[in-house]
DNA sequence: TATTGTTATACTCTATAACTATA
DNA sequence: TATAGTTATAGAGTATAACAATA
């Protein structure tokens, strides 16, 4: 069908892109500033509300002892606490700190903020709607392969 | 403005769908497929034509040395070829091999089948549209921040 | 001196396997 | 036995620093 979008030059199209995108977030950190699993993850953890670790990892799919890493290092700097389950021994229970949900409001972290000037300055209001559609529509693709 | 798409959130929202692809796109990686940045780089050195590391390590945005590591990788399998410059003997350009073209061509690697799969099965024409349209936008946001 | 590429080393993120404690 | 979490170890991908060869 003509005007059919193949399936699969969008999927190597987001491949490349994606991957490219990722390198340069990654590239443009400061040094005091959250990885993308922890921001992800606190994230997340805002989100969800109270959560465990292994709930957190299913939700980010990536396994328990990866995002048990993250957690600690969000513990570490005081964004996150942890709090046994008084109903289950072996469950830990994790909640964002006043600090913690500072850091998600704040918007004055480096590499969030060049990411929104790349976007105020060089793409049209038309071009970052598509991608704000966009992000959703990535999320769900991640969560279905 | 009401109409207005706030660049912030969509920022937040692109770093944090674009971590959860990646990560499941590595995920999903039976063994003897090229990664992530082995694909992107062939494809790459397919879209430019012949080029030394150093061209290609700008344009993918990574350093040189990884790059090399990655061309390393991808002429080990055959898939491209090196060859000094005549006219400067510092500089070797690489070219894509027949087997690499081979690969480049075949859409049957298993992870952007499954890429491609999840596209046509949880996704209408519009959405898998938006996403072919979004493609090329992160890529030029990748180059511009 | 400047440029191209390579070698050496280390860090981040993630995984699998093995372990402990609790249910 | 099964589940939640931790500890130990390994691998991929990337970076910076130091080096060699050529311009």
């Amino acid at each position: 069908m003509p005007g059919d979008t193949d399936v699969h030059d969008v999927a190597a199209a987001l491949r490349v892109s994606i991957g490219m995108l990722l390198r340069r977030l990654r590239q443009v950190r400061p040094a005091d500033e959250l990885s993308l699993p922890e921001s992800s993850a606190l994230a997340r953890l805002d989100r969800t509300g109270p959560a465990t670790p292994g709930a957190l990892a299913k939700l980010e799919q990536i396994s328990p002892q990866s995002m048990g890493a993250t957690l600690g290092t969000l513990e570490g700097r005081g964004l996150i606490e942890r709090h046994p389950d008084p109903a289950d021994g072996r469950r830990v229970v994790m909640s964002v700190t006043a600090d913690g949900l500072e850091v998600l409001r704040s918007r004055r972290s480096a590499r969030a903020e060049r990411l929104a000037q790349a976007l105020s300055a060089g793409f049209t209001p038309a071009e970052v709607s598509m991608l704000a559609a966009a992000a959703p529509l990535l999320e769900r693709l991640a969560q279905s392969i």
